[in-house]
DNA sequence: AAAAAAAGAGAACAGATGTGACAGTCAATA
DNA sequence: TATTGACTGTCACATCTGTTCTCTTTTTTT
């Protein structure tokens, strides 16, 4: 049941799992509505200009690689290419906490869903087809925000970039002097950042607990490292 | 082919991995020349006094709980109740590593070997019977040390069992003031065997890297704690 | 354009950490 | 028996950390 006449989407697809792309990238390909121009492993593939200019929507994994962007700095990497590219974000956290993440004047045709939900392809195709039409779910995601009990992955929406790649090099047990060097970044600062990480990562932390060592856990429990 | 005239072998089996215990347990079971007179998944649970005095061998997975007793330490308890019963030991790490923990005076009758190693049940009933006659692969296993280059896994027998309770409490965050309270040692002392443990996780650190970070997740990939 | 909010630097301070020097204990060994 | 070697333990000192305060510079919002 194709739609004649209407020319197909353009979508680029950027996902790290690469059993996942090539499955999910394979049945959204078999739609006669969409076109998949790019398909990619890791947010600098993604920045390929000309590429992004000509494309209607992304469709992003927000859990990239661990010292590259995230999901949504590189939709807003991608918007600055091409301001009118709708970008769809999906994850395994929990959803909710990344909308607050997105520039106010850049939020219109964004939508967001989980992973985990029950969404069947067809679910897959209509968020994609509304958000390149410039109809993202922003503001329902954004309204369950409201009485939401603040969840243990919101903690690392928490964090601001720099933050996380200072608890990044942290967690690969870099001391502050280096972290400072690698960043060029004050070493003063560079402890403040660590300091005000620990409050975010350990919100009730005992004295009896080794912050470092405590806040470098949660870290990599946050990013599935191990 | 039952021997008929012989008492089976007594065997007492501990292996904290629930599933592999079930199995293995059902399988050497079915031995006619085997009785196993207790199956459990701790070293506190298997050191029942009266029990380990009338069994005659006992088979015992290296890698117990984090917190407790280690394989061959064990096996060292379990001799010091009864000074004829045969020790097996099998483990995920290089064998070869663990014999020289054995005191010297208690070395006969003890048994090793990998469980990576293909191994068939025959092979483990051989074992278990030739380790309950007095009949170990001290001597063997001790041998093949000679050249070898020292694992990565070496690194964790190299830790005195000290070294090990302090740095398992360190990967759990604590600060060394609570572990010094928690073991009732001095903090000067734990301080210093930290130290010494770092020297020996980390015998060529260099000087831009946060000791104890990276000592304890040196620490944790040779627990496979993750 | 003005106001408000982040991002960043620097100094200062109490407290925590890592290590060298040194000494005691205890079992194994020559 | 004396000696070695592996653990266990203390102390002192230099350095590193975690925080708080103050100031400057960008960005963002109004």
């Amino acid at each position: 049941m194709t739609t004649l006449g209407m020319r197909p989407t353009k979508l680029i697809y950027v996902e790290n799992d690469s059993a996942l792309r090539r499955i999910l990238g394979q049945m959204l390909g078999q739609s006669p509505e969409l076109d998949i121009v790019g398909s990619f492993g890791n947010a600098d593939e993604a920045l390929d200009r000309a590429l992004v200019r000509k494309a209607d929507v992304a469709l992003i994994d927000f859990a990239l690689d661990q010292n590259g962007l995230n999901g949504v700095e590189l939709g807003i990497a991608l918007r600055n290419i091409n301001e009118y590219i709708g970008i769809v974000i999906y994850s395994q956290y929990s959803v909710t906490q990344m909308v607050a993440r997105v520039p106010k004047d850049m939020r219109s045709g964004w939508s967001f869903f989980d992973k985990s939900a029950d969404m069947d392809l067809d679910d897959y195709l209509a968020v994609i087809k509304m958000t390149s039409a410039g109809k993202g779910n922003w503001e329902e995601v954004s309204a369950q925000h409201g009485e939401n009990v603040v969840s243990e992955s919101a903690i690392y929406f928490q964090l601001t970039p720099r933050q996380r790649s200072i608890m990044s090099l942290s967690a690969q047990g870099k001391n502050p002097q280096d972290i400072a060097v690698s960043l060029d970044l004050s070493y003063s600062y560079v402890r403040k950042e660590l300091s005000r990480a620990y409050a975010v990562l350990l919100p009730d932390a005992d004295q009896s607990s080794d912050l470092k060592t405590t806040a470098v856990l949660k870290y990599m429990e946050l990013m599935r490292m191990s």
